[in-house]
DNA sequence: GCGCTTGTTAAAGT
DNA sequence: AACTTTAACAAGCG
């Protein structure tokens, strides 16, 4: 599920649950997720405390008393769960740690794209990666600037994580949807008050989402994606077309065809 | 059994 | 060379 309104949700819960306790073992169930990094993630985290944590767009990057830093991503299925020691793991929990209050949290990865693993530091991470802006801090022009650059439909580039960190498939279509633009249509072809509204409502999405704890369910009736994205037919709450469903760059897209234009 | 999936990236293409 | 598009990754789910 993790959009970044949802590695939103996830920081605040590891905020709540697991900063300043002492880590007194990890346990890798799944070397897969570390990269081969098991042994080095024991190395550097055994007896050191969690003291904070920042996310950036889809990542959630957490520090550590001594000064490490932990960068966990949770791919196109994940997310952290913590309970006491004596409960049973979650199911697809791949990677364990344990406090010694006799809590632990569990990195849970169904599908297996989500990677967790040491980082030196933030900055050059988000360098290297060529990482745009986090898509709360980022500003209009700097939105706008970096959407007219690209030569790519508008949902691949709101979905370029060079453009903006932290967009998601479903978010992207919802963009579009509220800003009446066709997933297909080119930045260089929208108007500029366009591509202000895409800004705007990018913004809103994701502040409404993280208002509603990004359970889709309880998204505003207007919004397409409150509808869930694989019924068999889902109507435009504004025009009350049946949503098409296409693909665009390889995703799966839903877009209204009566009430949002094309320009490509 | 088939096709789908909320992400990223290496490889292929332009 | 630099940018864009595609295929692949993994595995559960309906």
């Amino acid at each position: 599920m993790p959009e970044l309104p949802e590695v939103e949700m996830y920081r605040l819960y590891f905020d709540e649950t697991s900063l300043l306790q002492k880590i007194s073992d990890i346990e890798i169930l799944h070397p897969k997720v570390v990269g081969g990094q098991g042994e080095l993630l024991k190395e550097q985290l055994t007896g050191d405390q969690f003291t904070g944590s920042r996310r950036w767009g889809k990542n959630l990057f957490v520090n550590t008393k001594l000064n490490q830093t932990l960068l966990m991503h949770f791919g196109m299925t994940g997310n952290l769960e913590y309970s006491n020691a004596s409960m049973e793991l979650p199911k697809y929990a791949r990677v364990v740690f344990s406090f010694q209050n006799g809590f632990n949290l569990a990195y849970v990865s169904k599908r297996m794209f989500g990677r967790l693993g040491m980082v030196t530091d933030i900055e050059s991470y988000i360098s290297n990666k060529s990482l745009g802006l986090d898509a709360l801090e980022i500003s209009e022009e700097q939105l706008v600037n970096a959407l007219a650059a690209k030569n790519k439909n508008i949902k691949g580039a709101l979905l370029d994580q060079t453009v903006t960190a932290g967009v998601g498939n479903w978010i992207a279509d919802e963009i579009l949807f509220q800003s009446r633009i066709y997933p297909t249509s080119l930045p260089k072809n929208l108007h500029p008050e366009q591509l202000q509204t895409i800004f705007e409502k990018m913004k809103e999405i994701m502040k409404v989402a993280i208002e509603v704890d990004a359970i889709r369910a309880d998204l505003p009736a207007h919004y397409i994606t409150h509808y869930g994205r694989k019924t068999a037919s889902i109507h435009c709450p504004r025009c009350k077309n049946e949503i098409e469903k296409t693909e665009v760059g390889g995703r799966g897209t839903y877009a209204c065809g009566s009430c949002q234009a094309e320009y490509s």
